[in-house]
DNA sequence: ATAGTTGCAAAACATTTGCAAAGTT
DNA sequence: AACTTTGCAAATGTTTTGCAACTAT
């Protein structure tokens, strides 16, 4: 289920928060109310997030929290197991890991938006090219660019009212 | 062959430097003397690189190139589809596409090596996967990321002598 | 002549780091 | 008390931009 953390594979039957305490414990790490509120905040919503907007959208009572300790709760979080991180347009994008299930991504680059989806084939497709080199899988990243199905339809109905002319 | 370029699908049978050619006529550009140094120099070796390293390799005669020229000059190969770009640990990493076939790659993170390998059924996948969401493919980036043949070896060879003692 | 290109330096970004003060265990 | 974490500002590393001088067409 989470790959690349470092407490390995974990049976999802704790909340996010537990899961992030456990992590803290086995490593002589500090809980603190800055991760606590990241954390919420963080698992309060489905989605995929750069720290920028991360820090843009946080709740009042979190407004206080600086940048750097975003940066460094963060990777917390991803070394935890909470958050899978990748890169999209330079940047480090992040989404739930913990809790849910491996998916792989349509990346729309008109309104850069990710469409998430699964694929068992592929997970056998990776194990069968790293058993062809004798290579240790700890994870992928797979992502297909392209043209969403709304900006397609929208870019049609542009170019439709441009025939008319 | 080659995706997410702006010239669409053309048969190899122009090198590199001639079906540079054609795109900078194509778009009103102009060669230079910096651009055609740059383009030699990139298509003398088969291999990963990213700007940096390809400043500090540059021959002597290319020497006084300047960053932002090479930055510049990367962009316009990677859009006349010469070169392909990716992000690698926060960095872009280029690497042929023009005259190459489509393949993707493992990624070693003990020595930061990367494997091509080819997949046709990955493409039959992202096909699939892409009709079902309406989406219109332009390209993907599939990374296989964990430890290489070579790194697993030696960190064996590591262990077994930590063993005997 | 016209417009694109160069090299430089400065700016822009995203992320990381040093450090003193504050907080956690 | 011991050690970690925080927020700030400064530093970093990579890529981009502004601009005057230059150059390809």
């Amino acid at each position: 289920m989470s790959e690349e953390n470092s407490l390995g594979s974990v049976e999802v039957s704790l909340s996010p928060l537990q899961r992030f305490e456990e992590y803290i414990q086995s490593r002589r790490k500090r809980m603190t109310p800055q991760k606590k509120q990241l954390l919420e905040h963080v698992f309060s919503r489905h989605e995929h997030f750069d720290a920028d907007t991360l820090i843009d959208n946080l709740p009042d009572d979190a407004k206080g929290i600086g940048r750097a300790t975003v940066y460094r709760a963060l990777s917390e979080f991803v070394d935890a197991g909470l958050l899978r991180e990748f890169q999209l347009d330079g940047r480090a994008v992040y989404e739930h890991d913990y809790g849910y299930p491996q998916h792989d991504h349509l990346y729309c680059k008109e309104c850069q938006k990710l469409i998430e989806f699964q694929s068992d084939e592929l997970i056998e497709l990776r194990e069968a090219v790293a058993r062809m080199s004798n290579f240790r899988v700890t994870g992928h990243r797979f992502i297909i660019t392209g043209v969403c199905e709304d900006c397609r339809m929208s870019k049609r109905r542009r170019r439709q009212r441009l025939d008319m002319i």
